[in-house]
DNA sequence: TCTGCCATGTAAGTTGTTACATGATTAT
DNA sequence: ATAATCATGTAACAACTTACATGGCAGA
């Protein structure tokens, strides 16, 4: 359900098309949510369906045309609506973590290389996450009241990456 | 893909039933793979169609009877191939941070709500595993090898709610 | 000339969710 | 009595992934 209404909420910010969208989700929205384009076409098709969006045709030479997409009251209601519903925290599936329970039964260097793999990828994460945080979020407090909530999933962004490269760290020294 | 390989993983470690692997699955194997019974029953149903698992079938009185599978040498292989194979950081859904994103829509009190109702469901989830932590795991450099991995899973889960629980409390207090 | 960007989608297959279905045993 | 536990599944639907498909424009 939850695509649905992480492409309300970026709907509402900016209107924008299904290739605004799949940028963005491979972008910034991507810190809390992601999908693929195609998922994100279909799902445009389907809220323009339910009338919780509408579009704007825009025609343009030499490529195809735009689909310029924004909210419709109808659609900011179902959003405030979803917000409301209490929900419970996302349940964990990775796949690194199946292949350490698992980790026993192969050989430890293929582990150890597969952790420091991921302990780099979430070093990087981290620094560009910390970037972003140091260019646009100076003075958290003063920040206007909507970027302050744009500014929390940045956080969240860093906290889940700092956690990620501690325990690869851990994991590492542990098993060497 | 990784639902057959949690599943492997775990009746590497010991054969059982649908019903046992569900159970684990709403348990330790819930640390880091969450699935319902009816997916695992339908995952197991292909992983012997496909010659991953075999199963031996025990007859009992006054219920069903059991089937307790066990990895086959395939199985077993497939699962070593699967480790060996590189992967990459799983992509985050999140339907709080989706919320936080659009929170400046809603009311303030229903988005600090929220966020206290998820900074006790993470700080409940962190004194389970730091009780599990205590109890089984007190010398993590002297476990047996197979321990250690599985210990590794608990960390995880250790480090990933106090990160969450942090970032919880960071948000309550940026947006009061 | 080749890569990447812009811009849209369809189709097939896999995975995950929700609801339905059964029925004895054990503990409160 | 009632609820929880044991033990298995089917069916329908929704969500997601992977592959396919098109085609011009801009910059290196």
């Amino acid at each position: 359900m939850a695509l649905a209404h992480a492409i309300l909420a970026s709907l509402v910010d900016r209107s924008c098309t299904g290739y605004d969208l799949a940028k963005q989700f491979d972008g910034s929205v991507g810190f809390f949510w992601s999908a693929s384009h195609q998922q994100i076409y279909r799902e445009l098709s389907k809220l323009e369906a339910q009338g919780w969006i509408a579009s704007e045709t825009i025609p343009q030479q030499g490529r195809p045309d735009k689909k310029l997409y924004h909210v419709t009251e109808h659609g900011k209601h179902q959003l405030l609506d979803w917000i409301a519903q209490p929900c419970e925290p996302t349940p964990i599936k990775d796949d690194l973590l199946v292949k350490i329970f698992g980790g026993y039964v192969a050989q430890k260097q293929t582990i150890l290389e597969e952790l420091e793999r991921h302990r780099q990828a979430h070093e990087e994460k981290l620094s560009t996450y910390k970037l972003l945080d140091q260019q646009y979020f100076q003075n958290p407090q003063q920040l206007p009241e909507q970027a302050k909530f744009q500014y929390l999933t940045l956080l969240n962004g860093i906290s889940s990456e700092t956690s990620w490269l501690a325990w690869c760290e851990q994991a590492i020294r542990l098993l060497s």
